[in-house]
DNA sequence: AATGAATGAGGATTCATTCAT
DNA sequence: TATGAATGAATCCTCATTCAT
């Protein structure tokens, strides 16, 4: 089926992602969505198969856009340091510049709709990241561990001193970061 | 009249447990939670003032027997490094013996129901924890950073190995502990 | 069945009457009476069969309070139109000394309960009024009329001073109370 | 889409009031309306925010209904006593062809609601009938005396002769009828 | 493509009442 | 006598979805 309007699937997304974030995933309701994006329920359900589909879109679709801003302008040229780093500071500032995507994915991501769905498949979004990691272990230069976990020690960190932020506990300054990328590099570092 | 049986306090809490944990929190209703603990729906009002209330003492509830059990046996005989390790079995412990409690934990703490309840004060069920991370900073073990982040990064990769456990994806067996264990030591120590 | 303590009674009447008037009687339930009294529900049905027969009861405690106030002092030394004019001062002051009492018997007798109950006994409690008019109308002063109808130009004009009163629209003071004794009168004598 | 449906909107007035004539303001329900009504509860909530406005909407439209014949071709053309007694039979035709409206309306605005509601504004209704008494008084037809009273003394005599009708205490024949006007005039006029 | 109308199923909660002490 | 516990039935209302245009 063609859709006429790109914008409203758009506009669908924006408001999923702004409820969720305001009231919480157990919380809001097509007709709360449809209301936040000027539509009629009905018309999402010419974007969209039901409630579990737009969902899922959502989920894919921000996973992407997240896991492109994450491996941004990581390449050969770097050292394997350089290249933790780089992809430490990416995951901070996609969160702290896309709060509601983060805080959505995090809500989603617990929830055991995720298993149902079996939405791993998102994990070749990160395939290039993998191809790094691999090669910082072949290189000497990481632990010769398992890849996701050297990938967890530079991703959690991130994640908490944002959160820590958007609570207001404390601020999300290069320090900080400075601080997290040290702790990690150490944690991962041959 | 009748004695509030605790029984029936603990049968709300296991079903509301279960059933997060199969459908979700998204998912779950005081109908469904009285049916699954054989009680009237209306009988659950006996005992909390609404559905809030209940998810909240819910997971105070839980969040003190974690508490409690990640800082069984940690005591100022032990190094510093003794003490991060044995938190970090300790935290191993419980969620693979508990994995109910930490999946209702997981997926309640992502919600913005905890901000909107101002949940936080369950901080201090960590504060000895916390005197220990003072104390290996304080005798120079310890990197002389935020508390909250020495901990993070004992505590959060365990709860990755565990869920990828649960999921299947890989054994959360000794080695694999044992490394973790080590990153997270190389993260933290000075 | 033996009632130790009367004043329960009196105390479930008060809660009821008073809810009644805040919140209507649409909006009443036992364990709001009860709270309000101080009570458990539990105990109203040792006093009441159920809560239609709490309301009845009530009605026809409140109805007789009333009719008594309201023949006050009336008696055969007076001219007939005095008798009208202390009738309707009696009314008058009943209901502005007992505003609970009043709004509740509003709202009861415009109900289907009352035909349904039928509870048109209580004519009983206004026989001797009765008899003032039956006599005023034998003496020549009042038109050949039906009792009731000379009673209602009697009565309710008071209602609506009161209720104007109540909701603020204008006072009930002395000389509004003598121009629809005034116009009750004209519209009643011979 | 579909169409609303006008007709819609009057089956749930019309089964609200008969409920409320069968068993009470106090026991209505949603779901009894929609059941008298032949619709689903939902589809009452296309049609009206709640159950209180719904209320609302009906107390106005049928106070409207109500006025609308009250004031049924009185004019100028006609003497102070004509309008009076035009308005008297106006009022008694009105409440014997509409008693569901009648009883509806006795019920609702003794209520609670009316003055949590604000819905006095429904006086606006009736200005023209407070110009003719207003205009009696200038001329010197009727007493001095504020205009709500004098209305009273001929809408009230209406109500109660025709709640006796209902009730069958008695008939509201011509010569019933003729005895309250001629009673209403004599309170009323100079 | 887009949408207001329509709905059966289900949501949280309260109800009047009874039970057990 | 008095009452907290317990509950099936009912409350108002919202849900995800489909229908008809």
């Amino acid at each position: 089926m063609r859709h006429k309007d790109d914008s409203k699937n758009e506009a669908i997304f924006q408001a999923t992602m702004e409820l969720i974030n305001e009231v919480g995933l157990s919380d809001i309701s097509m007709s709360k969505i449809a209301k936040r994006a000027n539509l009629s329920s009905a018309t999402i359900y010419v974007y969209f198969a039901n409630k579990e589909d737009m969902l899922v879109k959502l989920y894919i679709n921000v996973k992407e856009k997240m896991s492109r801003q994450m491996i941004h302008e990581l390449d050969d040229s770097l050292s394997t340091q350089e290249l933790c780093e780089r992809f430490m500071r990416n995951s901070m500032k996609f969160i702290l510049d896309n709060k509601d995507y983060f805080m959505f994915l995090e809500q989603f991501s617990t929830s055991p709709l995720m298993d149902k769905l079996c939405l791993e498949d998102t994990a070749t979004m990160f395939i290039p990241l993998h191809e790094f990691i691999e090669k910082g272990k072949q290189k000497g230069d990481l632990k010769p561990l398992d890849t996701v976990f050297l990938l967890t020690y530079c991703y959690f960190p991130v994640t908490q001193l944002a959160k820590a932020h958007f609570k207001g506990r404390f601020e999300a300054n290069e320090d900080r970061l400075q601080q997290i990328i040290r702790m990690s590099w150490d944690a991962i570092r041959l």
